[in-house]
RNA sequence: GGAGGGGUGGCAGAGCGGUCGAAUGCAGCCGUCUUGAAAACGGCCGGGCGAUGAGCCCCGGGGGUUCGAAUCCCCCCCCCUCCGCCA
């Protein structure tokens, strides 16, 4: 969300951002509904104004029985007119606001201008890729072979896109998370669980509604929803608090289930586990001050973070400058952190880290006061740290070895007490 | 799920339906005093819209009653205590 002052006082960068994010947000249809707003506004508090003057003279009206009743009059005359107006003021005030949470942000000047990820741009690149000497399998072979994975038994208790995993890859998936969650907390980020179901705000402060609602699973009955991040329940924790620039930058590693509808993907990436409705995710998150520089320097900080991860896994990787036409509504800039996947040839997103100034902050509302005791929205970024299952793919298929066994990264070790290689079983 | 209690400014805690955006205490800020600090004293001290003005809005959220609601009524949410259920 951006702040109604901007857009009325620079239409045209907004618009600049629309056109750049491509999306269909009306801004002059927007600040045409924001005049009417404001003019109904100006009569409704007028009339307000007055009520309250009246209201006051009667309370100092004593016992004067004629004053009284003739102010009483004319109080409920305004009582009337104000019956009216005040509904209209409200219905097109939240007109307005559903306007508002469309509006894009406007996108950092380095970011790449295109209109899909075939416009992102490479950064850099990291690791060798694998040359294999033997015939490689997908990753999705490789788990079956390894008895690693049940998909028939999964659809049958939950249909498509489901997946249990077995033996080896569900004490692989807990290794894997456990790691990623120690090593970023090593740093100092602060480790959560947080809940996996959320109310609304949760999902209109992150930028998740009103547009992406139907990527989200509704409880029936309830006004809560299964999140398809942590990113949404670390978002809503601070709503509508002031902190203060002393506690900031926050920074946590969050740990929770993930669920996504992924409605429109029907046919795509149907093999294996690289697209499903529930995954387990760590993310990193971040709280700072309202800084373009402080922002920058921690979306730095939260991709190398990432990439120290995918390092440490063994897996070679690129790093991309995601294009404003595929980055999303509410974001200044975004890297995706995209590993090797052999069997494809080529390189998958794993990783996302996105940073958004004030967007959500305004959103649910998130303040911090700064050294000069002004109130001002904080900052917010995000990056995954690891997806699970997803994250299988690459580090299976990388690691994969002639007899058909997968070498287990050194990191990893220690996690899988102590565990070298995944090997059929006899 | 059942019974009871409660949600007010950074915290604590008042608030007969009218002069309450809200007493008081603590914390914080500024000043006086002091070599300095503490204490004492004086002042300031929630947020939003708006131009640092006028005015308007916010006392968990939403409705309602009323000329007028923090105060009365209804619904919902959250917290606490007890019971039930339960990993």
């Amino acid at each position: 969300m951006l702040d109604l002052g901007f857009i009325r006082n620079h239409p045209e960068l907004v618009k600049e951002a629309v056109r750049l994010k491509q999306s269909d947000f009306d801004v002059d249809q927007f600040l045409a509904l924001d005049r009417q707003v404001l003019e109904l506004q100006h009569q409704v508090e007028t009339l307000r104004a007055e009520q309250n003057q009246i209201s006051k003279r009667i309370g100092q009206a004593g016992k004067d029985k004629e004053l009284r009743e003739s102010l009483i009059a004319q109080g409920k005359q305004l009582a009337a007119r104000l019956k009216e107006l005040e509904p209209q003021l409200e219905a097109l005030t939240e007109q307005r606001q559903q306007l508002l949470y469309l509006v894009p942000q406007i996108p950092d000047p380095s970011a790449p201008v295109g209109t899909s990820e075939e416009d992102n741009v490479p950064v850099r690149y990291w690791g060798e890729k694998p040359q294999f000497d033997f015939p490689l399998l997908d990753h999705y072979t490789l788990m079956q072979k390894l008895d690693l994975v049940d998909m028939e038994r999964a659809a049958k208790i939950a249909g498509s896109r489901s997946y249990v995993l077995k033996g080896d890859a569900a004490r692989l998936e807990m290794a894997l998370l456990h790691f990623a969650l120690d090593r970023i907390a090593a740093k100092g980020f602060t480790p959560l669980i947080v809940p996996a179901m959320a109310r609304e705000f949760c999902f209109i402060g992150n930028g998740q509604f009103p547009r992406g609602r139907d990527q989200v699973y509704a409880l029936e009955g309830e006004d809560t929803f299964l999140v398809g991040t942590a990113e949404v329940s670390i978002t809503g924790m601070f709503k509508d608090e002031i902190l203060s620039y002393e506690e900031l930058p926050l920074t946590f590693v969050g740990f929770c289930p993930c669920f996504r509808k992924e409605a429109g993907t029907y046919g795509k990436d149907t093999r294996g586990v690289f697209r499903v409705h529930q995954f387990n995710k760590v993310e990193q998150y971040v709280i700072c001050e309202a800084s373009h520089e402080e922002s920058v320097r921690w979306h730095e900080q939260l991709i190398r973070n990432a990439e120290e991860l995918v390092q440490a896994l063994e897996i070679p990787y690129r790093v991309v400058n995601v294009c404003t036409g595929d980055m999303g509504d509410g974001k200044v800039g975004m890297y995706d952190l995209e590993c090797w996947v052999p069997s494809e040839g080529r390189y998958r997103e794993t990783h996302s880290c996105s940073y958004f100034h004030d967007w959500q902050a305004r959103r649910v509302n998130i303040r911090y006061r700064d050294r000069d005791g002004k109130v001002k929205f904080v900052h917010t970024l995000n990056n995954t740290a690891i997806a699970s299952p997803r994250i299988l793919i690459p580090l299976l298929e990388n690691h994969q070895q002639p007899d058909g066994s997968v070498r287990i990264p050194e990191a990893l070790r220690p996690y899988l007490g102590g565990q070298e290689v995944l090997q059929a079983r006899r």
